[in-house]
DNA sequence: CATGAATGAGATTTCATTCAT
DNA sequence: CATGAATGAAATCTCATTCAT
């Protein structure tokens, strides 16, 4: 029976509409910005058309908003991950920003995100504000986490921690920025660059007032 | 007398109108983004119709193109000021970021320079290219040469100083990043975050006369 | 009831459409030319806006070409007519140029053809081949295959015959030019005219072993 | 001394100025067409520049007027060329048409007052009745008082006289359609279709009182 | 006289949005 | 629900025309 191939129903297929939009609206928007963006381009990702669209999402502008919370949504839940580091304070800081590079490596979405804040963030600030949200604030807040824990422990020293946050942070942003301007022309080793980033911070993070060992 | 207080002659009018355009431009660009700038706008920005913009430049994209270009062009020379810095070489370092940082902070305009490259890169390579060009590679340049005077002379240990170039870098980008993000709503302190990061590297650079292992 | 009067479907609409656009935009072109007909021009022949006629042509370039080659291509078939020829010779070629001042009478596409070919041609080289292709190629050839049974059949001189063809065409070209100059000022006795000029070559043409007179 | 190499001087260069304008935007319509012509297009075949332009002709419908007028001024007198022929009345009328044919065939000008006629005629009705009162009316007035001629003196039968003026005219419109649109694609033996089409048309003009062959 | 910068009306083209089917 | 033909506002770009120099 016909019924038994297919795979997505009628019903299935219409309750996934919105989010198959929103995802192929992304990439578009991701990829050309807010302006040059087409609604036929999402659509004809689709392989639908203009109209069902815009029975989903009012206008275009909606139709951004709502994607960039979408997409900033999927984002993997630091506050959880947290839990499950294990290890001195600086590998499970090591490991939290690989965690962060890893989310960005594989969808790129991460990167694109803050292309789009960035690109949009004067005309939709609440792309920013959604961006800030979902992404800056919980690393920042993670980071500041096992920081203290770091200074409590006596790992970190005190003096240095008060800002290793932001610049911990950075290491994000750094290899993020890297891969949004020369993804194709001037392949950059990530990875290898965040660890060394993360290295040298850590080195200056670390007490030492007397032998480490 | 009228002719007492014209100041600008039509000559002098002329020779300056494609740089005019340009400033004008750069502003309008850098605030809109390509697509959702209207050649009119920047025409209205300085009291001139759009005929007079094509008269100077044939297409928006040259425009862009040449906005871009001129906006990159301006950008403080560090290869110049890296000579008349003294002190340690970490001392240098220091001052040649944050020469990077107030030429970004006094005229924001290196900030909109890289907004403009994430944002218009992928149909822009070229503003990409001539970001990178002016902007990047002068500055890795002169981190490279200033890190390995210090490894030569002894400040920096060998193994640290591999990638501390990019690392160092990576402070701007940062600076540059929140700036453009979070201008008007959460005001940071840029040169203090700066500082910090540059502390926080150097520390884990610079040699240190006990084994650290 | 509505539906009783409405005699076309949106569907059958589309699938007009096309059509009413390249027939309206011919009689546009054929008027003020390429360049000073405004697409506009053409909508409003039709009451409908730009936007529809760019729905179905890219740009107006496309347009003219789609619509030279459409006007084109309803010309009166003479491969056909030329098989329902009777009479002698002379008399099917008198028919048969006949055929051809009858289509150029009755609907002037003919004639505005020619016009459009002469004004445009130095643009749109493809429009000439099209008029060259659609009907100067088979008059000639029609013309020439009955000169030669009339020389076959003894009808004919052979020596007149050689250039017969191109002297007997260039009575049509007379009356579309006369047509196309002076169409309201000094109207013109087209049927006389071309009557004239056949007679007056056919003369020329016929074999003659006797007197005349 | 200078003044002495300078052949025109600045007086002479004044008076020819408008000449040279007209000769220069001749070809420029004649090659695109009233609409496509730009002013600044014929000022730059000049080295000039447009404001030179508006200073001699007050808009461009004007300059197109006065350069149609000027184009078709300088077309070989027909009335005076007429009285120097000699020969018998078909071979005069042959020199005739010969003559006309040459002055198309030397500086094409007549051919393209006939493509500016066609095409601009709508727009420009003036143009057209220039082109006749200047090209077509003393050729037929030439042609007719030929013929006139011939008749009475017994070289043509009446009846085929009637309306040999328009044929014989046809043949200067066949060659000078055919040069416009086939220009450069298909070169024709221009001189020879003439001289065929004005032997068949005479074969059936003259008088004939005894077997031919 | 000649120049060419500047204007502004108007033409082409694009595209978000609507709505009859 | 989905479609896609149609709209119309707006953006890019052109060019005849003007006028200060």
């Amino acid at each position: 029976m016909k019924r038994v191939e297919k795979k997505t129903s009628r019903a299935e297929r219409k309750a996934r509409r919105p989010d198959e939009i929103l995802v192929a609206a992304f990439e578009v928007f991701a990829a050309k910005g807010y302006a040059a963006t087409r609604v036929e381009d999402v659509a004809a990702r689709l392989g639908i058309t203009k109209g069902t669209i815009y029975f989903y999402f009012p206008t275009k502008e909606v139709l951004f908003q709502e994607t960039f919370r979408h997409a900033s949504t999927s984002y993997t839940d630091l506050s959880t991950a947290i839990g499950s580091l294990r290890g001195s304070t600086a590998d499970r800081i090591r490991a939290l920003l690989l965690i962060s590079y890893e989310s960005t490596a594989n969808d790129r979405k991460t990167g694109e995100l803050l292309r789009l804040s960035l690109a949009e963030g004067i005309r939709f600030p609440e792309a920013v504000d959604c961006y800030h949200g979902r992404f800056i604030t919980p690393t920042l807040a993670a980071l500041a986490a096992l920081i203290e824990q770091g200074v409590k422990s006596g790992e970190f020293c005190q003096h240095a921690a008060a800002c290793a946050r932001d610049v911990l942070a950075s290491s994000i942003f750094q290899v993020a920025v890297w891969r949004l301007m020369f993804a194709d022309r001037t392949p950059v080793d990530s990875k290898a660059l965040l660890e060394a980033h993360i290295d040298l911070v850590m080195s200056g993070l670390v007490q030492r007032s007397e032998p480490r060992y």
